[in-house]
DNA sequence: GGGCGCATGTAATGAGTTACATGATTGA
DNA sequence: TCAATCATGTAACTCATTACATGCGCCC
């Protein structure tokens, strides 16, 4: 629903047709949602079905039609509902993350850490460039406070990955240690005679 | 993707029925999804005819029969793919809040500042619950690391929300002078003679 | 003349949800 | 005896994705 939302606020604005939706979405509200061109074409399609917006066909030059979509009365309430829901919510969130790591015991503690240090990377390369985003942009802007957002978790993020890499590091060095011991353990076993004991 | 890792990795660490999967992803596992019945026997029905899980099913007494699936090489080399993608890659994530954020213009601030409230109560609640769940266990198991990811996130939420609302009280309070002053204003203007000029 | 941008979609597929259906056992 | 738990699913639907299809205009 939130796709419904964000549509229906932008023609609220100011009316606009699909490419222009798209284009205004992937380029300045790409940290919002990734709604892709067949999913927004699709979506006008049911909200003009629904009544909540309604279609003007033009053309400029022997250009493709465009058509443009203006908000109706019965789409503004939708919106205003979606928006109140929205605000208030708080919908649990999931982080696929965490499935991986239920299961760290089932590779070589090296080999977690090395796929783990890959993530890390590209955590601290994508806060870099939203760093940039939130130094230019005015602290009271809807803008802001995406970038904001963003930066937060991916601070967070950043945090966790470092808390755990630590603690799988001590355990790597552990596991380390006890193949070191069992190799020598069996090659002492071969030449049995050598074998030293405990004390 | 992610809910095939986690049946496979459940699956590799214990061969088990539908309902049992079920009721241990519900149960014991619910901070990292919410995965619905009828989606795992869907995927399970996939699984088996993918070759990566086969079924052996028994009966106890005149119980329904179970469909106790156990994993093959193909599911164990298909785990070990997923799980490898799972620790390296970091998807961007979105964050639908934002979305509503975006059209606060549209809203008395007052009345946005009420809605967003309640979304900090649910959080706060929220956090409330997991501090719990994180005191309680051991620094080292899975479970800790999904718990405290969650705890650091919904820290990270109430920080932001505690922002955000700091502005929009900053806002309101501006907006409600503004609409005193007016008010003031064409209640002057009613009684013109009375009406004072600016010095 | 070739590729990018403008502008629209369709078709096939996949992932997941909700509501519905069934029927036995166990405990209050 | 009534509700909850055990145990399985199907059917219909929604939402979104990918791949495909079309064709003009503009700039290098």
């Amino acid at each position: 629903m939130d796709h419904t939302l964000l549509v229906l606020g932008l023609l609220k604005l100011e009316e606009m047709h699909g490419y222009q939706l798209s284009d205004l979405i992937d380029k300045r509200l790409k940290y919002l949602t990734d709604l892709k061109k067949p999913t927004l074409y699709h979506l006008l399609g049911k909200l003009e079905q629904a009544g909540a917006v309604t279609q003007s066909v033009s053309r400029a030059g022997n250009r493709p039609e465009r058509r443009t979509y203006r908000l109706t009365a019965v789409g503004e309430k939708q919106f205003r509902a979606l928006l109140r829901q929205n605000l208030q919510d708080a919908p649990a969130a999931y982080f696929n993350d965490d499935i991986g790591l239920l299961f760290l015991s089932e590779m070589p503690a090296a080999e977690a850490r090395a796929l783990l240090e890959q993530k890390r990377a590209a955590v601290d390369a994508r806060l870099a460039e939203i760093a940039q985003g939130v130094a230019a942009h005015d602290a009271n802007s809807p803008a802001y406070y995406t970038l904001r957002h963003h930066q937060l978790h991916l601070l967070t993020e950043q945090t966790w990955l470092a808390e755990l890499l630590a603690q799988l590091k001590k355990r790597a060095v552990r596991e380390d240690i006890l193949a070191c011991l069992a190799a020598i353990e069996s090659a002492a076993a071969v030449p049995a005679k050598t074998r030293r004991r405990k004390i």
